[in-house]
DNA sequence: ACCATTCAAAACAGTATGTTAACCTTAACT
DNA sequence: AGTTAAGGTTAACATACTGTTTTGAATGGT
């Protein structure tokens, strides 16, 4: 994805803060919008959908936490990356929204080079992240909204496991995805389940979708490839 | 990468803060190790090569702000995370050292989830820069997303050891590197292998890959160069 | 309540990979 | 040049990892 197709949300109710940040990000080359508050932020985001928003944490009418959680109850916002802004001083017993939803926290102050490679870094994970829309892959289609695959325009019905699991390798074609990733991406990192179901899902996927597509990389996962 | 990969080195003279964050580290599956001053804290560096240390500020023998100065001039802590560790009542303006190195500082006393979450946020920086990736030596093209090398246009797949090896050494061209810094990055420090191991491996990179890539210095180790 | 489908676990087999041991070669130092 | 210590080579061996199948438990629809 292209700098420029990246919006960004910045909330903070400190003027030279927010400015401070928009500078950075503009001069980068990110499309930047801005909120003074929790209430605000959530406005904008309906509208711009914007693939990072950063939030003070202590905010006048709805703070950091609490727009972070109103945030994630909205579908749409589910795999939006939020991050926190927090002064240094800050108690960080307070943060316990961390584990509920945000995806990073950036202290302030903080240097601008430092501060847009955090963004870069942050950023990073979208790539293997999106869902929905279609992806075409060599001969075969995966039709994420419909939850169906196309191979030589025939439809193929996956369960959800499989769905999901072949939608995740072919989101980035050649690229490896290890056992522990895979599982954290289709199963969510708090089930436990053993080795062999990774194993027996690419075999349905071979099975079904073609042996030659999945490649096995010994001691570290599998990958897809046409 | 694997939390149990990952090596966290505690510094502190103080038994039950050192006993506290160690028991809380184990818990979550992380290697451990321990200091109690900052001179042990650097030759225990040297040996396991953690990559996150938590520097308490005051000690004797050697404080935490001069402990990260000495570690930051050894080039191989160059990107190591350093993280202090500062009682709530201390003057922050005495934490000079911040911008000298550290990554982060946490203030105790803390709760053991929001240690632990904080821990996490550190050690989610290390994913971004190191792992993933493509890599250029000379001729020789190393992807690390999709585990291969590229040499004159063809296609290598390694197994993982010799992967990793390779890895580690073109990580840094030119550089040597030591068996025993070897030995703890790509098979793990608790892991006890002979010392042949090594050599085979190089031997099967050097039949792969070219043998005058790689340079044997006696007594010390290998290095990787184009 | 029943059946079909999907998912997960266990058991086992096969094989690539990793390790060792023994022996050979090379390089450094006297 | 001889000696010694370190690395190189090879092949046998061990093991870790994956592939496959079976079985049983959930799940969801009729």
């Amino acid at each position: 994805m292209d700098v420029k197709d990246i919006k960004i949300l910045l909330v903070d109710d400190e003027d030279d803060v927010l400015d401070f940040m928009k500078y950075n990000l503009d001069k980068e080359g990110f499309q930047v919008h801005t909120a003074q508050n929790g209430l605000d932020a959530i406005q904008v985001a309906k509208k711009v959908f914007p693939q990072l928003i950063i939030l003070d944490l202590m905010m006048p009418k709805l703070d950091g936490i609490e727009t972070c959680r109103e945030l994630r109850a909205i579908p749409e916002f589910k795999n939006t990356l939020v991050a926190f802004l927090t002064a240094r001083e800050e108690d960080y017993s307070q943060i316990a929204g961390f584990d509920a939803g945000a995806d990073d926290y950036i202290t302030k102050p903080i240097k601008p080079c430092v501060f847009i490679s955090r963004i870069k870094a942050l950023l990073r994970r979208l790539e293997t992240n999106q869902t929905g829309g279609k992806l075409r892959v060599g001969d075969i289609e995966i039709d994420r909204d419909r939850y169906l695959i196309l191979k030589d325009g025939k439809e193929i019905i996956l369960p959800r496991k499989e769905f999901e699991l072949l939608s995740l390798l072919a989101s980035k074609p050649g690229r490896v995805f290890k056992r522990e990733e895979i599982l954290s991406k289709v199963w969510g990192n708090d089930t436990i389940v053993g080795d062999r179901t990774i194993d027996v899902h690419i075999r349905k996927l071979r099975e079904k979708i073609g042996d030659e597509y999945f490649k096995t990389i010994k001691g570290i996962g599998y990958k897809f490839d046409a």
